[in-house]
DNA sequence: CAGCGGATATGAGGCAAATTCATAACGCTC
DNA sequence: GAGCGTTATGAATTTGCCTCATATCCGCTG
């Protein structure tokens, strides 16, 4: 059964009676039997052996694709809203991938991913960086939003002299990660007269509403208020200022076969999301 | 740490990585990280090696003698009821032994206790085996039990020919197991009218205080009834027969810290027994 | 960006531990 | 108590692990 001698069987049984200190068999008796402390290894051995084969097979699920590990670091704030459906579809289909957020790693996440920290990033600014790729996701478009009531409401785009005088409500990170920072107020050299802070964005919205300040959102955060007459929503410049959202992923992980159906659905819950909803 | 060379623990690392089929770190990274599934594997093992230990440490306290395993097996019936007591003081003085009372070895205990699938046996019928002492606990009276309405009741003794007409209530073993049978009715080739067997203690001096049969019980079982006028007690023969009960142990054993302990804890307990109950 | 230095990997050789083969000792059964 | 199946032992052999020596890799510094 084990594929060795019984001499061997034998020599090892002595070796781990000696290493132990104690008898696991009697030998009194014909057959031999396990002793008292026999039974106490026997119960060890049954509630660790299992858990080893457990660990095998996980690994080689692993190397066949089917198991593996998901964690996902997100740099874009709002990006929780569509994840979180994606991730939730994502499971049903691959039980056995460990999948997860990670929180607090909205900065130098792509050094994480590098460090295998984490096995997905979702950013608006890809980088040439060696062994990683971005695949982009969707485009969106960042838009002002203001209080129906707020006097910018009344023109028909905002610029970043717009923002001079106003009090800015964004999620609580670096301002440089913020796209209406980077890809407006910074080149411009404008600077709000108040940054307030906030986590949620349905706390944004609130403060939005009774006019405590102006926002810069993804379009597809708002399209839920678009039609509602508290807000407005403005273009930022004229012609309005569009980003490409990716998930940067290492290169060895891309072709993955979850990985890859993880992007498909991430695209596809993309496209319901531009849909006005009725 | 290890007291391993750099070189030996780079082997092994490789090893186990060669054998599970995976990476267990991350080398893209300077130092070394634990990869997802070196950090399962870790997980694992934070699991199986405090059970190891834990194991050891039990074998450790079995050779030093504070832990070890007290599986009694009890050939007469009624023991039950003074056992249980001494177990519950025995088990606060040697919380490391693992102490059980294993039922359905009322015959064959003696043979069992050399296979060392029990550790103690409790028996009135010493024999002359090998390796096996027999320590004497105390010594009872097996006493007939009626209803004081019974015609026995009115006999200052009873002998096996009194037993011939009557319905004999007996705990469920076989009859050379019981004192009445062993000591009185088997050598006087007496039969009893009926017997009718019953588990528990209470059930039978119930049938006998109703007059559905009679009974011989330990003395110290029926203390509690002999000034109870529902029934009447009355010694087996004129002079009353006595019996001896041992506790039958292993040779190796008998002298084993606890076991002692437990033998001086039983022969206590003895004394309490026959004590009047006040 | 070259070069340095710490960290990790590799390969060959030696040695200890595990396995095997041969056989002895033991405990049952008849 | 002979015979058989089971378990243990000892010596020879093989396997596999460890060390030493050295190569390679990676990040850091100037």
């Amino acid at each position: 059964m084990l594929n060795i001698t019984q001499s061997a069987l034998s020599h090892q049984i002595k070796g781990i009676e000696d290493q132990a200190g104690v008898e696991l068999f009697v030998r009194r008796t014909k057959p031999l039997r396990l002793s008292a402390a026999g039974l106490k290894m026997l119960e060890a051995a049954e509630a660790i052996l299992p858990r080893v084969s457990a660990l095998e097979a996980e690994f080689e699920g692993l190397v066949a694709g089917s198991a593996g590990r998901l964690h996902i670091a997100i740099e874009c704030h709002a990006c929780f809203e569509w994840l979180f459906p994606v991730l939730e579809e994502f499971r049903k289909a691959w039980p056995e991938v460990d999948v997860d957020i990670r929180p607090g790693l909205a900065f130098d996440a792509l050094p994480a991913l590098k460090r295998e920290e984490v096995d997905l990033v979702v950013s608006s600014d890809p980088e040439d960086i060696a062994d990683t790729d971005f695949t982009p996701i969707f485009d969106y478009e960042p838009v002002f939003v203001a209080s129906s009531q707020h006097p910018l409401a009344e023109k028909s785009f905002v610029e970043a002299s717009d923002f001079a005088g106003e009090t800015l409500i964004t999620y609580p990170v670096d301002r440089p990660r913020l796209d209406v920072f980077s890809q407006l107020l910074i080149p411009a050299g404008v600077v709000p007269k108040e940054v307030r802070q906030v986590e949620l964005t349905a706390v944004i919205l609130l403060l939005v509403a009774s006019n405590r300040g102006v926002a810069v959102l993804p379009d597809w955060v708002v399209r839920e208020v678009r039609y509602n007459s508290d807000y407005v929503t403005r273009p930022l410049t004229k012609g309005g200022i569009t980003r490409r959202l990716y998930a940067a992923t290492r290169s060895e992980d891309t072709a993955l076969p979850f990985m890859a159906h993880l992007l498909r659905l991430a695209r596809q819950e993309a496209v319901k999301l531009q849909r006005p909803l009725k």
